[in-house]
DNA sequence: TAACTATGATTTACGACGCA
DNA sequence: TTGCGTCGTAAATCATAGTT
């Protein structure tokens, strides 16, 4: 039995990477909201629909994220630089 | 004394979300075993009685906060697959 | 194709807050 | 007041996908 649920836990550890356009969306919440990336529940059902991923996985997205960017900022300035600009824009018009 | 910090803030923008974490215990992965007779434990029962805690954490060298603690996330473990199964 | 890196998911450990 | 419950999260780690 326990062999059985430990094979179907770990069958849930495959992945694939989000879409481009899923990651889009997140990346430019994330850094719309750099001074508090903490996205309310209803927020993550919507980037969830958005994304076509689960709530679940919005979560852990924002987790790594924030995580990772606070890391090693360094490393995501180009990124950040990249979608403010893109949000500038969109805001713009 | 504060300054150096405010001072890396100020390169990027309003980064100071909380939580740092000072004097945390380092995670520390469990063993095979400790979690398998975790598991065992939680197929049995998923609350523990003190008792039974006392016992489970003598049994696999744990503290009786990190068995308390280990059934608590297992039982939000538990919550999420459920929600999850239930959907498909 | 064997390293190496990026990324999504899971595992420990708490803080915040609820309830008995 | 104590003490264990859930909820959301940080941080580390795991495991595989993607890249060089």
């Amino acid at each position: 039995v326990m062999i059985l649920r430990s094979r179907f836990l770990d069958a849930r550890r495959k992945r694939r990477n989000f879409s481009k356009q899923a990651t889009e969306i997140l990346n430019e919440y994330f850094y719309s909201h750099l001074s508090n990336p903490y996205p309310s529940e209803e927020a993550k059902e919507e980037l969830a629909k958005k994304c076509s991923i689960t709530v679940s996985q919005v979560s852990n997205w924002f987790g790594n994220k924030r995580i990772r960017y606070k890391k090693n900022i360094g490393k995501f300035q180009e990124e950040a630089n990249l979608y403010a600009a893109k949000t500038a824009v969109t805001a713009a018009h | 004394g504060s300054e150096d910090k405010d001072r890396t803030d100020q390169t990027n923008p309003a980064a100071s979300w909380l939580h740092a974490r000072s004097s945390r215990k380092k995670r520390c992965p469990y063993t095979k075993y400790q979690t398998l007779e975790l598991e065992k434990e939680f197929l049995f029962n998923m609350y523990l009685t003190r008792d039974r805690r006392h016992e489970v954490a003598r049994l696999l060298n744990l503290s009786e906060r990190q068995v308390k603690i280990w059934f608590q996330n297992r039982r939000m473990k538990m919550k999420k697959m459920n929600k999850e199964q239930g959907k498909e």
